[in-house]
DNA sequence: CATGAATGAGTGTTCATTCAT
DNA sequence: GATGAATGAACACTCATTCAT
């Protein structure tokens, strides 16, 4: 377990360095050097720079997708479950800017990075993803949202969640991002309707 | 005049490569040899790599932002407004996927490159970004658009096509891409309705 | 103490190439083959060229300072120092000539390398200059020299030197440099008495 | 004749650059655009940047000779020869900093440039050399200087002014170099006497 | 597990020189 | 003579990865 412990912990500080710099601004001795360990240890748990991070894009995903289920696992209606996941994604924003940033910055733009043969990067991701379409199917299945293609309606969330944080990253946003929360939900319900 | 057009040339050969392989994963030699041109002559028309991904940002920018000042300046309500840039948008992905994919996958997750000092990267794109103010300001004062902070509007309409963008390079999309093109422009509409 | 060892070894074998081909005309390879060593390596050791030829300064400088130490610290007329000083300068020469080239050729000839900010390059060589300073401070206080301007001096003696050095390189002199060792030596004593 | 004053006018300019920057620091473009010309039309007045630093330690060193020449023709002491000849020298190095520079900094301290097959560097000077050798030959017949090999006196003299020239260059000297020209005289002449 | 010295292929950039106009 | 675009070899430096200890 303690294997497991450390990984996690190098995943946690290399999203940091990741999200900050770009992959390809990061060195692996900035990483180690950051958590006191060396970097020939540092292959001891991790075969590669790429394989690193595509760990952590796993590790983001899965985190991002925890608070979604517990949503979605709920009864309510859609209108309250769109606001209660903007909600909490506002918050994971402010709280760990660095996940967002990864996922947006990093993972999103450099698919060279997280794809392999055929299978893509898109993989890596899906508990993010599955809980994005459990979301939507209930909302078509009770009526709230009208029937559409996937993609598109992914496109209406993830795309307007990210283009809120990428505007965060320009420094172009007010300091206080609570008041920008109600407008995006709604305007995301709207979409979806 | 000469100087000029070879600049583009460049530009163009440029933007292929970096949205292919990325800003990092390109290399000069890599440019140079499609042009049937010398590194050192390169030198001659850019004074650095930095330098020519952001002529290139301006590039695209300007050319992004033709068509949409085109319908802007055209007298037609919003709703048709939104539709008529959608379907541009979708020929414009179609025709220079390049161009879309150097946007959304070098431009705006590679900060490092595109700021210098404050004056940040948002600025190089200014040319399609005040488009998209024009007409959101349009829509507002006509009573089609609920008044909204400028940013949540911009985060809907860039963040939407964005979206739709990025599942397109990931291939999960059908392969003839006209059947999104009504569903996104109505969400969009709605989302600032 | 070995990290120490290494640098000095990659110092004393840059110093015999640099004196021989110049800063500008030796490269990083040349002086890593010379050592079986990996380009990679060195830079563990040296952040940069220029780096390398500021510590080989002071090496030299600190090797050219211990033995005119020994004579200062000896009981002796200031006649004798400067004859004792000039008889080790040349056998300093002979056997060390590289290093003799280095400060004459390299070292006084490309400031640009030795600067840095303004504290410049004769602050590297201070350990060799201040024993300079102090046979020429004794000699006043015993009489045997006038008293002069301190650069008037050192000029005399240093430049003398140097001259004869330039020589050599020249390959003009008789191969025995022996026969220029009392003359040299009297001419300088004259000159500062 | 319009050729040989255009040669020379590059020859100045060249003088003036290498001597701030060094020959291996100046590119043949900062050259040209110092003279409003183009980098082709320089090739059509010397065959290489070698080539011109040749040519221009041939000029500086007949300029360094002229004068010297002209004392040497006088009928005079060797005592007021040597004064005279550090007066302007001294002269020359207020006026001319570029060419006493350029003198010691880069004819001297890069062999490789000067040199070719076997013939060196040594004979491009030959102007002020032998202007230096006639100085002490007519010194040691009228019995003012001591026999000594003519290395050794050429150190003494060429050797202690180049001293000087080099503290200049440091900074390290008072403004008024003027205050230097009595002890400096005075110093040659013991060395030689 | 842990260390960090060692490797070496790879990259952006420079610049003397050429040559078509 | 004059121009300046074009060439391409060369070089300092980086960094993921390996491996002996």
């Amino acid at each position: 377990m303690h294997r497991i412990k450390k990984q996690n912990r190098i995943i946690e500080t290399a999203i940091k360095i990741f999200s900050t710099n770009g992959f390809y601004n990061t060195t692996i001795s900035q990483i180690v050097s950051s958590l006191n360990m060396s970097v020939g240890n540092f292959y001891n748990y991790f075969p590669s720079k790429k394989s690193l991070a595509r760990k952590s894009i796993v590790f983001v995903s899965k985190k991002l997708a925890i608070n979604l289920k517990y949503i979605n696992d709920q009864d309510l209606t859609s209108y309250d479950k769109i606001f209660l996941f903007v909600e909490n994604y506002f918050d994971f924003l402010q709280n760990y800017p660095e996940m967002i940033e990864y996922f947006f910055r990093v993972y999103l733009s450099n698919r060279e990075i997280f794809c392999e043969n055929d299978r893509c990067s898109f993989s890596l991701a899906e508990d993010f993803v599955n809980e994005i379409k459990r979301l939507l199917q209930d909302g078509i299945k009770n009526g709230e949202f009208s029937q559409k293609d996937f993609f598109i309606s992914f496109s209406c969330i993830a795309g307007t969640l990210g283009g809120i944080t990428f505007l965060k990253g320009e420094h172009v946003l007010e300091d206080d991002l609570n008041i920008y929360r109600e407008g995006i939900a709604q305007s995301i319900y709207n979409a979806l309707k």
